[in-house]
DNA sequence: TGTTAGCACTCTCTCTTAATGAGTGCTAAC
DNA sequence: GTTAGCACTCATTAAGAGAGAGTGCTAACA
């Protein structure tokens, strides 16, 4: 049994209504919505060679049809009409991304934030890459006695401090001193890179000042296993999903939000490893919770680079038209505000 | 009409029970669990007295009786045994406040975290108040052509940085010069006294050096109206309140979860203002979403001064005498920990 | 051969009704 | 002052009856 054109429409007709009205269509709704010149009769043989094909599913006999996983992705691939982000929806980005906005993490959240409030979804932002970035230069602040400010950049341009103690009392020429060194052997090396084998060899440079050293390479190791782990995830519009009908069961609720809590899991669902685009439906997912959810995700680049990756979630019923053009202008736009601020 | 000795204890035996078991409770059960030695008969007489002096309430004629807000105040003020904190617990903070930890935010994030697995309820920090923290010492980086970083230290420990452009370029000695004179004359005031008057005197100050000057202040001015609305709010074990049969019910879990997503509003639970340990019971609440929760909260201090809040947010149905031990032993060791850190 | 009308059948959803049970208030006896 | 007894109330649960939406199948039709 092959696809033909009519059934093409019938299942174009069930997957936008059942997004539309998540309630199972009948076949004489789709004849009395969809004009599709036969009668419901016919679109009844239809729908069961549909149903033969495992595109569409009944939640129970007599009651109408849903489209399975495979429906929608077939619906995706082959029915969807390509669609574009409104004017009034580009509108309301460009404006957001025009504010004058200072670190790159509040970049991030703004793009969350947006993403979730444009798509009425839940938006799930990867932060960038912390372990792939590269060290920039180093500089030392004075703080308390016994303690300094570390203030680190690196060369994707994000900016952190840390308070480290130093133990003794050390001279500001000294500390200079040390900061020049690490400078001049660490730039453009990958902080696990600079964890391997580059403290050694500055170690060996600096071994005159033993005790300084000892305590810098302390709390630059502690500082390189922080990063290593750390891998920032930025969620958006989880209430969203209460809206949904497919979660007004509180089990469910729970089950969801406790994944959102914990969020290790949540970034193989962005798959951020995968350039592009890439939208993967209900079963598809591998994390058991969001067998009935789908994610749209893209990659976002620095300078040719991919650094992260951002995504909504929401019911495998969801608007895949609307969320797939969203997402993809919005990691361009996010693309073009982060090469831009180099 | 008076409370007598076993009015007292019948009202106990309610409050205990329903903070239990979370139904209501007849005379019956009262008589069956507690060995008072009177029949439920007497009982019903009592609580029926108990009913009049607004203590207890029927949800309808004919099923047991829960406490009234009222009630659980009577119980808090009067009749509850003074909890502590279990060794096990104690345990568990020391160990968890031993780690190292090197920002204050962390300190503040960690207890919100601990503060709700140890009750089960969920825990609202407030956050140094930014306001209120006078300035220290400002430094500037190079970072790109044409932008600095700024790094602001302020008295309470604090340590931020953020990106300026700087419009031109500057040497670093001319970055040096204003640096010092800004610290020169900024130390120790509030960031609101600064923003007020001494910006002005600041530009008298360094006046041939219009321009450079003219981009500091627009700078810093950015910095500072941005701190002064951002006193951040750290919310832990929301989900907690999901498992409370108290929400079982999925609208009210959507108005509670809004609540939680802004911020502001949360702020006023607190009473940040008032010093020491406070129980809002019910409709002492002046946010209509809460009627049904309680607060416990109590201030922490940095030498002396209180600087924020903590507290946890449950249903009325809480248990009173645990929530206050621990909230108030939080306040104890946060208020150690965040001295010892100066 | 493809399409359509008709019809019996299935299954969910909702509404009604009845039974159960926990708990009360009141009265009268102790 | 305390208690036993009893009639009454009201939520909760289970069972049953329609109603409604939708299907699959058969037979007629173009």
């Amino acid at each position: 049994m092959q696809m033909d054109e009519r059934k093409r429409k019938i299942l174009r007709a069930i997957v936008q209504d059942y997004i539309a009205t998540a309630e199972p269509i009948g076949s004489r709704t789709i004849a009395r919505k969809f004009d599709l010149g036969v009668s419901p009769a016919t679109i009844r043989n239809e729908m069961a060679d549909l149903e033969d094909l495992g595109l569409i599913e009944q939640p129970h006999t007599s009651s109408g049809r849903v489209p399975s996983d495979a429906g929608y992705r077939y619906f995706v691939d082959c029915l969807m009409d390509p669609q574009t982000v409104s004017d009034e929806q580009k509108e309301i980005i460009e404006r957001e991304s025009s504010k004058r906005i200072h670190e790159i993490q509040e970049v991030i959240s703004h793009t969350s934030r947006l993403l979730s409030e444009l798509t009425n979804l839940t938006s799930i932002v990867l932060g960038p890459q912390k372990g792939k970035s590269t060290f920039g230069k180093m500089h030392f602040l004075p703080y308390q006695p016994g303690q300094v400010i570390l203030v680190i950049v690196k060369e994707n341009g994000t900016v952190e401090n840390h308070i480290v103690d130093i133990g003794e009392n050390l001279t500001t020429d000294e500390l200079q001193q040390v900061a020049a060194v690490f400078n001049q052997k660490m730039r453009g090396y990958s902080l696990s890179q600079v964890k391997r084998s580059l403290l050694h060899e500055i170690y060996d440079e600096l071994s005159r000042q033993r005790l300084l050293i000892d305590n810098t390479l302390d709390m630059l190791r502690e500082i390189l296993d922080d990063n290593e782990q750390e891998e920032r995830i930025y969620l958006g519009g989880t209430l969203n999903m209460l809206n949904q009908p497919e979660f007004k069961d509180l089990g469910k609720v729970k089950t969801l939000f406790k994944v959102f809590e914990e969020n290790e899991s949540l970034k193989k669902l962005l798959q951020p490893y995968q350039e592009g685009l890439n939208v993967t439906i209900g079963g598809e997912n591998t994390l058991k919770e969001f067998k009935g959810c789908s994610v749209i995700s893209a990659t976002y680049k620095v300078n040719g680079l991919t650094i992260g990756a951002v995504g909504v979630l929401g019911p495998t019923r969801m608007d895949y038209g609307k969320a797939i053009a969203i997402v993809d202008f919005m990691t361009r736009s996010l693309t073009e505000i982060l090469t831009k601020r180099r």
